[in-house]
This record gives C-alpha cells, sequence and structure tokens, in this order.
DNA sequence: AGCACGCCGACT
DNA sequence: GTCGGCGTGCTC
C-alpha cells in the first residue's frame, strides 16, 4: 500500500480537523518484502509529530521507525490489544516539512512505496533494530551448577554456561549462541526458568551505520556429509575465493540464509559483520584563483546571479565552453549569502577533475556523496550536511536527497546523462526529475548544463516562452576562441571495397601513425567492453549463449596461460572457454564484432610502438581506478586512451588531439525511440573531447552508414539542425517530451505465469484508464529471459495533457508473488 | 531481518 | 518416535 494522503484518510485521518485527538500514530519500520506500515500507540508522556524518528517494540525486538501520521481511529481489521505503545522519540522533526513532502510526492509519482522511497533516501543503518542478547545472573547462579546438570540432556544448558563464563562480561548475543549450541532453544528454556541467566534486549546504538554481513568459508571438507544446498552453498562460497557478502551468496545459491545458518552452525562458515572498505585518502588540490570570464559566460553568470525562488536554467554549452566555471562563480555567490548548493553529476569516479576544480575553488566547504561510499561515510556526510553550515555537496544522483537545509541552489551537471535515471530497482527515479521538484519545494533555482541537453530539457524551457521563470542560456563558442574540432566521416563500406581489412579505416590509421611523431594524445571510443560481441562456431554456426540469458556470451581475453573467459554482461555469469564446439565438438570457433579488447590487440599489432590505456568497466573496476589511470595518461605514460562511454563523460584533458570513434553504427541501431538522441549525444560529447588546448583537435568517426542524419548532425556540430528534425518526429508519435510512458514489466522464472500475469494487468488498465490512454503491448521484452527470469512487458503513453493514475491496489491484487512487478515512470529505454 | 512453527525425510 | 533441515508466515 502506498501511503498517499487518500490512503492516510482511509486510515482515519482527518485534515480538516487539527486538534482533534489523534492517540495512534502510523509508524514506517524498515522491514524487507512489506510495506511496512504499523500502528502504534502514542503514550500520554511523549509528544509524536510526523517525520519523527521513533523506537518501537516489534516482536520481540526493538526497531527504529519513522511516523508518517497521527490517527483518530485505528484501522478496522486490526484488533486493539495488538496495539503496543511507541517507546521513545529519537529524533523529532528530522525530516524538514519540504524535505517531507518531496518523499511523499516521490513514492506516488513512481508508484512506489513511502518506505521503498525513505530507504533509499536515508542512509543505511538510521533505523537501526536492537539484538536480543542473554546473560549469566551472577546473583542466582550456584558455583557448583554442574552438579544440577549432569543428565545427557543438559547437554546444551551445560554448553551454555560454559561458553558465557568463558567470555568476560559473561554476555553473548542470541544469534552468536544460536551457531554454537544445537538445541539451543529448549535449553535456554530450561536455564531462565531457573533463573541463572537472562535474556535482554540491547536497544540500538543511537544510529549508527548498518554493517552488512560476510559470509566467510572456514573449512571445505568434501567428506563431510551435507544436503544438497548445503553442499551448493559452500561449493560457490569456495570458487569465489572463500568470501562473500550474505546477500550475494543468497543471489547465487536458490537458499534461504537458515542454510547458511545451519554451516555456520556446523562450523563451516563464519557470518560476521564487517564494514566495507573506506575510500582512499583524498587528494590534495592547490587553490586556484577565478579565470576571466568569456562574454558569454559572464552573459550567463548575470542572469542567474540574481534569481531568486524557483527558476529552471538550461545553460547550453559546447564541449569546452566553460560551464564548470559558471558554476563555479554561481556557487561562490550562493555561499557568500550562507546558502548551500547541490551539484549532480553522472559518474563522480568520472569527474575527478570537475570535484577538484571545487575543491580547489571552495576547499573545505566541498563535500563528496555517491553509491560507492560505504555505509559509515555515508551516514557522517549525511549528518553533517543536516548541521547547516552553507556547504556544497557533489554527487551522483541519490545525492539528490542529502538533507541540505538552507539550500540556495540545484545543478545537474550533464544533464542530458541517462546515469541519472535509477533502473533496475524501485523507484526509477530521474534525479533531474526530482531536482525540479526539489527545486519548486525549496523555492530556489536549477541549472540544467550539458552540451548536448535532453530533449525534455530543451522542450521544457522552450513551450514556455516568456515565462520568466525559465531560462535559455547559451555559451556557443569554446573558451579562448578554440574552434570545435573538424569532424571527418569515414565510410567502412568504401574501405572495404578498396581492400581494407583491418578495423582502422586509412584515415584513422594516419593519424595514429602521427600521434607519436607529433607528441600528442588521442582518445579511442568503441561502445563494447571485453573482446568480442559474440562467439560463434564456423562449422555449424553455433552461437555460445549465456545460460541464464538469452544473449550471446562476450569473449574477454585473460593474461597470462589461464583459460580464456566467456562472460555475459547481463547477469555477469562467467565460463571459461569451451575447446570444441559444444554442438558439434569441430575446434573452428570464431571471435566476432569488436569490443575493447579486440581494438587493443589490433593495435599492438598495427601499431607496436603506440602505449595505450584501456580504460572500461574492466580496469576501471577497482577503487580510486579512474583516476589513476587518468593520472598515468596524463602524464603522457600512453599515447592512447581505449575506451567505451566512460570516455564521454566530463574527461577534460587539454592534450587530446585526435578522437577516433571506431564504429558508430552500433550506437545508432537500437530498436528504442530514443536511439537517435543517444547516438547523437554520445558521439557529440566523445567528439567533445579533442582539440581543448593550444593544439586544434579532429575527430575521425567510422560507419557503415555515413549519410544516416545523425551522423550528418554530429559532422557539422548541429544540435538545433538534429533537434528540427527529431521534434517532430516525437509530437507525430506522441513520444516524450510530448506525451508521457509508463512501463510496466513483469518478471519471474515461469514463463507462462508472468505472460498470463501482464496480459491480466493490461486487460484491466485498458478497461479502467481513459480512451486518451493508448496500452502498446504485452510482448515479451527484447532480450526474454535475463538471469533465469523471464520479462514480459507493456507500455502505457499518454498525452502529457492528461493525468493518469494506474489502479495500483488492483494491479497488485493480480499479481502472485512468484512475479515481481516493475513500474518505470519515464522509462529511458524500453527494451 | 529475525523468530516460531510445522512439515518432511532420516535416524536412533 | 525424535531430530535436524528448511520453507512459510508474522511482527502493530
Amino acid at each position: 500500500m502506498t501511503v498517499s494522503p487518500l490512503a492516510l484518510a482511509e486510515l482515519g485521518f482527518d485534515y480538516r480537523e487539527e486538534h482533534q485527538v489523534r492517540p495512534w500514530a502510523v509508524v514506517l519500520v524498515d522491514l524487507p518484502q512489506t510495506d511496512g506500515i504499523y500502528t502504534y500507540a502514542i503514550p500520554p508522556d511523549l509528544t509524536v509529530q510526523d517525520g519523527d524518528i521513533v523506537a518501537v517494540p516489534f516482536g520481540n525486538q526493538q526497531l527504529g521507525g519513522v511516523v508518517v501520521g497521527c490517527v483518530a481511529s485505528l484501522p478496522p481489521d486490526l484488533p486493539p490489544e495488538k496495539i503496543k505503545p511507541i517507546q521513545d522519540v529519537i529524533v523529532s522533526g528530522f525530516f524538514a516539512p519540504h524535505y517531507w513532502r518531496l518523499l511523499h510526492w516521490l513514492a506516488e509519482y513512481y508508484c512506489t512505496e513511502l518506505i521503498t522511497v525513505i530507504r533509499m533516501a536515508l542512509p543505511p543503518g538510521l533505523l537501526q533494530r536492537s539484538q536480543r542478547r542473554i546473560r549469566l545472573n551472577g546473583d542466582r547462579l550456584p558455583s557448583d551448577w554442574p552438579m544440577f546438570l549432569s543428565q545427557p540432556s543438559h547437554q546444551g544448558a551445560r554448553q551454555i554456561l560454559t561458553l558465557l563464563q568463558s567470555s568476560k562480561e559473561g554476555d553473548y548475543s542470541y544469534r552468536y549462541l544460536r551457531q554454537k549450541v544445537p538445541g539451543l532453544t529448549k535449553a535456554l528454556r530450561d536455564l531462565l526458568k531457573r533463573q541463572w541467566v537472562e535474556s535482554y534486549l540491547e536497544p540500538p546504538k543511537a544510529v549508527r551505520p548498518q554493517l552488512p554481513k560476510m559470509v566467510t568459508l572456514l573449512n571445505f571438507d568434501p567428506s563431510l556429509k551435507l544436503t544438497e544446498l548445503q553442499a551448493r552453498a559452500l561449493t560457490v562460497l569456495k570458487n569465489q575465493g572463500g568470501e562473500l557478502w550474505l546477500a550475494d551468496l543468497l543471489k547465487a545459491v536458490p537458499c534461504s540464509a537458515s542454510t547458511i545458518q545451519s554451516l555456520a552452525k556446523k562450523g563451516l562458515v563464519a557470518i560476521a559483520e564487517r564494514e566495507k572498505l573506506r575510500l582512499l585518502g583524498q587528494p590534495q588540490v592547490h587553490a586556484s584563483q577565478a579565470p576571466t570570464l568569456t562574454p558569454a559566460q559572464e552573459k550567463a553568470c548575470q542572469t542567474i546571479r540574481p534569481l531568486q525562488g524557483y527558476h529552471q536554467v538550461l545553460l547550453h554549452g559546447v564541449t569546452g565552453s566553460g560551464k564548470t566555471e559558471v558554476y563555479l562563480q554561481i556557487c561562490g555567490d550562493r555561499l557568500g549569502n550562507g546558502q548551500s548548493v547541490l551539484v549532480l553529476v553522472p559518474e563522480i569516479g568520472l569527474t575527478p577533475q570537475l570535484t577538484d576544480r571545487f575543491r580547489a575553488r571552495f576547499g573545505q566547504k566541498v563535500a563528496v556523496y555517491h553509491s560507492a561510499l560505504s555505509a559509515g561515510e555515508k551516514y557522517d556526510t549525511w549528518r553533517q550536511t543536516l548541521l547547516g553550515h552553507e556547504q556544497i555537496i557533489i554527487g551522483t544522483r541519490s545525492a539528490i536527497f542529502t538533507p541540505l537545509p538552507k539550500l540556495g541552489l540545484i545543478i545537474l551537471d550533464e544533464e542530458h546523462d541517462s546515469s541519472f535515471k535509477q533502473t533496475q530497482s524501485s523507484p526509477n527515479y530521474h534525479a533531474r526529475t526530482v531536482a525540479q521538484r526539489r527545486a519548486e519545494l525549496e523555492q530556489c533555482p536549477l541549472i540544467l548544463g550539458s552540451a548536448t541537453p535532453a530533449l525534455e530539457s530543451w522542450h521544457t524551457v522552450h513551450q514556455h516562452q516568456g515565462d520568466p521563470q525559465r531560462h535559455y542560456l547559451a555559451l556557443p563558442d569554446r573558451v579562448q576562441s578554440r574552434p570545435l574540432p573538424p569532424v571527418k566521416i569515414v565510410d567502412m563500406r568504401a574501405e572495404l571495397k578498396q581492400g581494407n581489412r583491418s578495423i582502422f579505416s586509412r584515415a584513422l590509421q594516419t593519424a595514429l601513425g602521427e600521434l607519436k611523431a607529433k607528441q600528442q594524445q588521442g582518445i579511442l571510443f568503441i561502445n563494447r567492453r571485453g573482446h568480442s560481441t559474440f562467439v560463434s562456431c564456423r562449422s555449424c554456426g553455433y552461437v555460445l549463449e549465456c545460460p541464464n540469458c538469452d544473449v550471446s556470451l562476450s569473449y574477454h581475453y585473460v593474461q597470462g596461460n589461464a583459460q580464456p573467459l566467456l562472460r555475459c554482461h547481463y547477469c555477469n555469469h562467467a565460463e571459461t572457454q569451451p575447446k570444441v564446439c559444444p554442438e558439434c565438438s569441430s575446434p573452428y570457433l570464431k571471435f566476432f564484432g569488436s569490443g575493447t579488447q579486440k581494438v587493443t590487440e589490433a593495435l599492438t599489432q598495427e601499431f607496436p610502438d603506440l602505449r595505450w590505456i584501456r580504460f572500461d568497466s574492466d580496469t576501471t573496476r577497482r577503487k580510486g581506478a579512474h583516476r589513476q589511470l587518468l593520472d598515468q595518461f596524463k602524464r603522457g605514460e600512453a599515447d592512447l586512451l581505449v575506451g567505451t562511454q566512460m570516455l564521454t563523460k566530463g574527461l577534460d584533458l587539454a592534450q587530446i588531439t585526435l578522437v577516433g570513434v571506431v564504429a558508430a553504427d552500433s550506437l545508432l541501431n537500437f530498436a528504442d525511440y530514443r536511439s537517435a538522441e543517444r547516438g547523437f549525444q554520445t558521439l557529440t560529447q566523445v567528439s567533445g573531447r579533442a582539440g581543448r588546448g593550444e593544439e586544434p583537435g579532429q575527430v575521425i568517426i567510422q560507419t557503415y552508414t555515413p549519410h544516416h542524419p545523425v551522423i550528418q548532425a554530429v559532422k557539422t556540430h548541429n544540435y538545433h539542425g538534429f533537434i528540427a528534425q527529431e521534434l517532430p518526429q516525437r509530437e507525430m508519435l506522441n513520444y516524450p517530451p510530448y506525451g508521457k510512458l509508463i512501463l510496466l514489466r513483469c518478471l519471474g522464472t515461469n514463463e507462462k505465469e508472468v505472460e498470463n500475469t501482464i496480459q491480466a494487468i493490461a486487460a484491466l488498465c485498458e478497461r479502467l484508464l481513459p480512451k486518451t490512454v493508448e496500452i502498446l503491448g504485452p510482448a515479451p521484452a527484447s532480450i526474454l529471459r535475463i538471469a533465469q527470469r523471464y520479462r514480459w512487458q507493456f507500455l502505457i503513453k499518454y498525452p502529457s495533457s492528461v493525468k493518469v493514475i494506474l489502479p495500483l491496489e488492483r494491479i497488485k491484487q493480480i499479481c502472485p508473488n512468484s512475479v515481481y512487478l516493475d513500474i518505470d515512470v519515464d522509462p529511458l529505454s524500453i527494451d
């Protein structure tokens, strides 16, 4: 159930009578898999308000919870004797009213439970639970207790007492004892009755970060008698190097936590809370002064500076036009007013430069927040933001939820970037949409910056011509009058016809050859990591596929003598490459398509002198690897950076003169209404990396479709031309930004059940939604099966002017437990 | 999540 | 019969 104002009204929450006695509180507790809504009594000596964090009894433990409303009457199906009182108020007024409204709005807009939103917004561990502990009762325990427990049936009780006496405090957690002592429940009951030990609840340590559980292999003995599930779990653990997060292990083996508990009881594994590793120390940055502004930068600053209240500004600056300097100027103003600023960037690891520039200008006032921080670091940053000093938070999409008081400005840099949209886990929010709402609620300006604005952003500022709250600011030229690099389009069909079978065209070969001689650097852009996109048998055509997903496996070269690896890019399944075709036993397996690995291989062959660095998610997985690789490149330890999408994001290296795109086509041919927009953005962004320094740059794009309108628009750096042809197409088909989309998807291991469920939901929507709403599908997702789960979906499309409210309650009734329902509002991709 | 409960097969 | 393994359902 979603707690909308409507639902609260149903629970007896009456907005009209403010002074009515409301002795019950609706409390959200952090329970996985439920809506987490429970009703508690408010004791007369406590004052409880919406948004308070409270301690409540729950079963035999104590939990933290958030008060979402106070009500005058109990839900009809809840017997009054079940109600327990709230124990204590931990933090009063924890959520500022605007922030609280933002969370409610988010839950409603993205069709999620409020608890899901709160869970995502809060740092982990804030609503910690209590722990049941057992301790010796020194006063009652006779020193000659072994005399009383001589029977074999007292074995468990003897073990408990021995354990407790061996510890310094005479005190263990119930969980620990359960692992050590078989038949604990009975033995403990006996001891508790004798009052030799006592059981108590340790209240949650005043909000401390929750530590995830790590399972460690202690003893792998294949001769031991184990159940099949236990053996499987143990084998997986061993194969993964003996250590796994409990959550990951449960994902890998189809069993529940109790199976792992059994293994722990046998002493084969240990389950322990473990803190994730903290970040490396922050690098030192030298202080810097503001440079002189270009006239366009100056004008942008002058327009933004005086803005008070909510405004939306689209800062459309070509690559290298100095958007960051505008941000820095405006941030300086706001800090001077005692206000704080939120800066959102696509991926923090990719933009150490941006962070450095902010640090250089504002020093200690800059903090960083992103998902790779450990629970402890997140918690610390969160606490610090609450203190209310003026500060700048730079972070990825989740940073939009940092509870900065006195928020004076929100900036989204590279606002077109798709990583601002959360996919694969609810709520499927877009940080730009949330930022817009937050800026409205907090009454502060929002700046969207990009060289290739999303069509939505372009459309919003232009459809309301003359609206004093919307601004379009252009930075049409690069700083210091540097030109945009010329873009050369190479027709790869012609190359092949003229006998060039290399993956590099002659133009690119020439440019690569000159790189070294001119002592310059370049980047090569490839759309895929790994070596080849698929592996197929030359004799029978058999394609090696992932056992869990309906996709082919990618070939990954492994260093040294290790067996080559085939990896699934969807579920991360890996297997060693077979020596012969599994179908016809032919030894002739061939690799098709080219990934980063194959390109670097070809480079080594054709340009043995050229030193390159591979820059993709394979080589940058390690913490701090981004910065390290970029620093190496900056120091000139390599001539060429070879990488994927990551290269397109915020890379500002003056010495890059050459940008090569190995194959543009794979960017343009997605079966998705957004593929042209995405292709244009990616190609423009990667081209923009060239010629940012003294030396002029050049861009070479290889393609099999040189006349594609996107390629032509990229060639002439023509954003306006591109949207002039793209927008009318969207309008004609009622796609965003003109129409709205909601994607409903069902996932499950039973295909028939998934299909039936989606059919039923679609039929329901067809019947209940207004006629202006189009329903497209249901159909299987373009990759039907991922990680063993089948995926069926349908799309709801409607004009922005219509307000559509999904019949959520009834949809959930239809959906069986074994089918997972994912609702994606404003989906970015519908594959 | 944790905990109790109850079902099931294996064993004294 | 009884015990351990393991899925299920409940917690205001």
